[in-house]
DNA sequence: CTATAATATGACCTTCCGGTCACATGACCA
DNA sequence: TGGTCATGTGACCGGAAGGTCATATTATAG
């Protein structure tokens, strides 16, 4: 955690701080971010820098902290349209709500999933309670739609778990280096082209490439 | 590529200099291995790091090449099963045997697959070549896929080959990341315990996650 | 044995890194 | 006004990075 003099700064300082730091993540990930540029690209000096922060990955923490800040703030402005819901109606809501939400702010989205999903494989400890959270949430998921029957039990809960969590990262990151291209992001993923894109990404994880007429055929 | 001086070299000391690089990209990335510790670990001198490459780019290329060799090499000692199988079966087979050749030498694989998929996507144009030419043996598959009617047509084909790279992507870092920490990868991928989750995987991608008995309901 | 070309070496260069610290500035209160 | 405490500053530190180069060693050929 940041330390105290970081909270007492005037808002608009903090935010031109953190924005630096936000555009160096995202540029160069965790490890070859460099505080050097952080300090000049913000405006203020290295003792400065030093007296906010314990180091680059306190730095790092916060902005993940601040996502998800944000996020919680987004997701409980969106009613989910319905209580019940089969599951899989349930992920794709999540789904595109969350893709909605990236847009809004796609420079800190990309900072930290580049930094989680990319380097976070090979940094030890620091990051597995990031990871393990949103773990937890597809596996709840996952459980819930097998006792509902929706969710083909022949798959066991951990292949299940790895292919969701896989999709969830493979269409954020295709939709966030496809958006970062446009010039209205936040148009962008709200145009009828790119909402029956996701459908079809989802439409494929429930019922596969194959195309077939009945499912189920043994293994062999 | 390296210059004259290193194929000159004996076998020996050659070989003893890509094991270092290949060991400081595994655990290191390119962007963060080190040169000085590739020459002290391979026990030639700076100087002569310099005679035989143009710089670190260049030593890792050179680790992809000698991937691509050994990698067709065992492709071409592995006759495929049957001519004009259906296409999924033949992408199970390519899948299956990928994964027994990358337990043949996981370190040069974990080298290169953590530079081309995670650092890759930021490192501008230098890596494009080698991902292209993936893409396009993906593309082509499923185009055949489509002809043969195999493969569902509501998916169009850069959607199926972003779904199919990402199968690929996904299912050799899981298996590499739990294959490394066995004592004999060789015989655990080779396992029938394995080879079924493998079997599950690919079924998953075939048929989705959701339980059905008809398939191609409306998308609503 | 000598001359020439190929190879090997490690001290040294510049640049940047994360991090520290003695000191300067400003705010607030007695 | 003087004193105190929070905040701000940038020169400076040791270390490691990628890369160079004059020199030493070895191999080859005449």
């Amino acid at each position: 955690m940041p330390k105290q003099t970081f909270f007492n700064l005037p808002d608009e300082k903090r935010t031109q701080i953190m924005d630096a730091a936000i555009d160096e993540f995202a540029e160069h990930g965790l490890e070859n971010a460099s505080t050097n540029r952080i300090v000049s690209n913000s405006g203020i000096s290295k003792g400065s820098f030093y007296q906010y922060f314990e180091d680059k990955l306190d730095v790092f923490e916060h902005v993940v902290t601040l996502l998800g800040e944000e996020k919680l703030v987004f997701f409980q402005s969106m009613p989910p349209p319905s209580d019940n819901m089969d599951t899989f109606a349930y992920y794709r809501w999540m789904i595109k709500t969350g893709m909605q939400f990236n847009s809004t702010n796609p420079r800190m989205v990309q900072a930290v999933s580049r930094v989680l999903l990319s380097e976070g494989r090979y940094y030890g400890k620091n990051f597995e309670k990031y990871r393990e959270q949103s773990s937890q949430a597809v596996m709840a998921m996952i459980i819930q739609a097998m006792e509902r029957g929706e969710m083909d039990p022949s798959v066991d809960v951990e292949l299940a778990s790895m292919v969701m969590e896989t999709w969830n990262n493979a269409i954020a990151t295709y939709f966030l280096r496809e958006g970062l291209k446009q010039d209205d992001i936040m148009a962008w993923v709200r145009s009828p082209e790119t909402q029956e894109k996701i459908e079809k990404l989802l439409y494929i994880m429930e019922y596969g490439l194959r195309k077939t007429e009945s499912k189920f055929e043994t293994l062999a």
